[in-house]
DNA sequence: TTGTATGCGTTATCAT
DNA sequence: ATGATAACGCATACAA
C-alpha cells in the first residue's frame, strides 16, 4: 500500500523528546507538561503533517467515537430527515456517523448489527421501528445485549420490541386524531391505507384509526383496510383496488398510513380522474418536506423527525456518560390540515 | 465502560491452541491448517460469543474498511440517492460507510476530511462538486494528496477542482439539451434559474443554457438569469423576482438550475395563479424521484443517482485494488419530457 | 502444521 | 515534569 505515515513516533523523536511526552501533548491530556515541551511537540506535528492514529486511539481506548443509524433506506426522506438530525449532534461532539440501510430485512439488520460490534460502535440508533419476522425479536435482543454489556449505547426512536431506551412517535395518538378530524369534517366511510404487517408502527397507525372510529359509535369496515408498502406503488395499488368496490361501498376518504402513500395515492386517483378534494380526500401521516410541495399540498400528521434525530443522539450521549435521563419518552405530533382535505359532501345523484 | 469483550486469546486458550493458529482460523486465511485445529477453534469462538475487533483488525492491516461519502446534506434527495448506490456497494464488498454533511461549507468539508484521514478511512467519494471558495481548492488538495499517499483511494462524482478520478455528469450537455428542448417547442424567452454561485455544476448549466441559446441565434437577456440556492426557497424568490418584470419582458417557460428549485418555482407560481404548463412552462435538472410525483410531473434532465452512487464506489473498489480504470469517465444524462413544458403559445392580447 | 515473538500507533502506569 | 514500558487485539515473519 501507500507508504507509512508519520506516527506519534516520529514526531517525538523529531522533538526530542519521548514518546509520552508527545502523546500527553498530542492528545490533549491534562496531565502537566512544560511549555517548551509542548511547543516542541506541536511544531514537530505541525512539520510532519502528524495524523493521529484513531484506529490505534480507539483501539487503545475502548472508544471507537462511531456510532451508527441503522434504517430502512437512506434515500426515503422519513430516514433521510432523522439521519440528518443525528450527524449533526453526533458531528458536534466528534462522533462519525455509519449509515446502515436494512432495507426491513432482518437479516441485514442482524448482519450490520455484528459488524458494529466489530468496529465496537459506541451506539447505535434505531431508526426504524422494530421487525416482526418469526425469531428475529430473539437473536436481535442477544446481539444488542452483548453490545450494551460492552458498553455501547442503544436508543429506538419507534416503536420497538427491544427494551432500551426509546424516543417513541406517538403513532396511535395521531392516527387517531387524523381520524377523528375526518369524522369531523363529515367522513363515515374512511379508507386506511396500512404499511407492512411486520412493522410495528404501521400497525399502531391502524389501531389508533380503528380506536377512533370505535370512539364514534361506528363499525369498522374490513373492505375499507387496505394493504400496503409504506411507498408509493402500496399507495397507487390500493387505488386500484378501491376502485373496483361497488359505488356506494366507496371511500369519501383515504388515510394513508405514511406520507410515500399517500403520493401513491394522489398520483392514483390523478390517473383514475378523480379529482382531491373535491371527489375524495386524502391524507397521510410524517410530514414529509414534499407534503408541502405537492398539489394540493397534502393533509398529514406532523413528526419533527430531524429534531428526533438530534434527541436520539442526544439520548445516546447520556447513556454513554451515565447520564441515565428518562427511560423512554413519547414525541407528540400533530394533524397538520392542508389542501387534500374538505368537508364531506355527498355524491349528487342525478 | 463495560466489561471486556472476548479476544482472540481467550478462543485460543479455551480451543487449546496458539494465537497464530487461532487466528489463522479466524481470519480465513490462507494458510494451512488442521480440520481438527480449526473446528476446536470455530467452536471455542462460538462458544465465547467471539467478535472479532475490527478495530485491531485495520490497525494491524493498515486498512479500515472504511470508506466515506461527502454530501452537502443527507436529506437532499439528490445525495441521499447517491448516498444509497454508494452503500449499497460498500456494504456487498464489506465496508462501512461514514456519511458526511458538508453543509457545502469548505470548512466542514476539510473538518471531515481529516477526520477520516485520522481513522484511515480506505475511500472517499465526493458526492457534490467542488466549492469555489478562496483559498479552498489549495487547502483541499494538500490534504486528499496525503490521503491518496498514504493509499487511500478517491473519486469525485461531479465537476471538481480535484484532479482524482471522477465520474462526471454531463451538466453542460443536459442543460444544452434542454435548452433546445424548450426552444423547439417555441419558447424564447427562457428564463435560467442558477444555483449557488460556487459551485461548478451550477455553473456548468448555465454554461449549457447560455450556449444553446447562442447556438440559436438568440441573444443571452442577463434579466432572464437569476440567483438560487438550490432549493426551494430560491425558486420562489425568482418567481417573485420575475413577476416584477413588466409583461413583455416575461420568460414563456422557466428552466431551474436543479429539480428542488424547480419545484420552488412550481410552488411560486401556483401561488400567484399562474397555471403550468398552460400560462408557463417550467423544467428541472436531476430527476428526483418525487419529479414523477407531483402534479402535473415535471420535465426534467434525468440523472441516474443511485447508479452513479454505485459507480462511484465501484471506481473506488478498482482503485484499492489497483485495477486502474479510465480516469474520468461522463455519466450522459437525457431529457425527460413530462407535464410541466408544452408548447410555446402567445399570449392573447384582447 | 504449529507456535513464538514482534509490531501496528496510542495511552496509561509506574518510575525517576 | 519526563521517560520507559506494558497493553489494547490482531496478523504475520520466522522458527520449529
Amino acid at each position: 500500500m501507500g507508504k507509512q505515515l508519520v506516527s506519534i513516533v516520529d514526531v517525538a523523536r523529531r522533538a526530542g523528546v519521548s514518546v509520552a511526552s508527545a502523546s500527553r501533548v498530542l492528545s490533549n491530556a491534562s496531565y502537566p507538561v512544560s511549555e517548551e515541551t509542548r511547543s516542541k511537540v506541536l511544531q514537530a506535528a505541525q512539520e510532519l503533517h502528524y495524523a493521529p492514529n484513531s484506529l490505534a486511539r480507539s483501539l487503545r481506548a475502548q472508544r471507537s467515537n462511531l456510532i451508527a443509524v441503522l434504517v430502512g433506506d437512506n434515500a426515503d426522506p422519513y430516514f433521510a430527515e432523522i439521519t440528518r438530525g443525528v450527524e449533526e449532534v453526533a458531528n458536534d461532539c466528534g462522533y462519525l456517523t455509519i449509515v446502515c440501510n436494512t432495507e426491513r430485512k432482518g437479516e441485514r439488520e442482524l448482519h450490520y448489527l455484528q459488524m458494529l460490534q466489530d468496529y465496537r460502535a459506541d451506539g447505535v440508533v434505531f431508526a426504524g421501528s422494530g421487525l416482526n419476522e418469526p425469531g428475529h425479536t430473539e437473536r436481535l435482543n442477544t446481539i444488542v445485549q452483548t453490545m450494551r454489556e460492552r458498553g455501547a449505547a442503544i436508543v429506538t426512536l419507534a416503536q420497538h420490541t427491544l427494551q432500551v431506551p426509546a424516543i417513541q412517535v406517538d403513532n396511535a395518538s395521531g392516527a387517531r386524531a387524523m381520524t377523528r378530524y375526518l369524522l369531523e369534517l363529515g367522513h363515515r366511510r374512511i379508507a386506511f391505507i396500512g404499511g407492512p404487517s411486520n412493522l410495528i408502527a404501521a400497525n399502531m397507525r391502524l389501531q389508533g384509526y380503528m380506536a377512533a372510529l370505535i370512539e364514534a359509535g361506528l363499525d369498522v369496515d374490513h373492505t375499507l383496510i387496505l394493504a400496503g408498502s409504506f411507498d408509493r406503488e402500496g399507495g397507487e395499488q390500493a387505488v386500484r383496488n378501491l376502485e373496483q368496490l361497488p359505488e356506494p361501498q366507496r371511500p369519501s376518504a383515504i388515510f394513508a398510513a405514511n406520507d410515500e402513500t399517500a403520493f401513491g395515492v394522489l398520483r392514483g386517483l390523478n390517473s383514475l380522474g378523480w379529482r382531491v378534494p373535491e371527489d375524495i380526500s386524502v391524507c397521510g401521516f410524517g410530514d414529509l418536506p414534499m407534503a408541502q410541495v405537492v398539489v394540493p399540498s397534502l393533509t398529514t400528521v406532523h413528526i419533527g423527525l430531524r429534531d428526533l434525530g438530534r434527541s436520539g443522539m442526544r439520548k445516546l450521549l447520556a447513556q454513554l456518560q451515565h447520564d441515565d435521563t428518562a427511560d423512554t419518552e413519547l414525541l407528540p405530533v400533530q394533524v397538520v390540515p392542508r389542501a387534500t382535505t374538505q368537508t364531506y359532501s355527498p355524491p349528487i345523484t342525478g
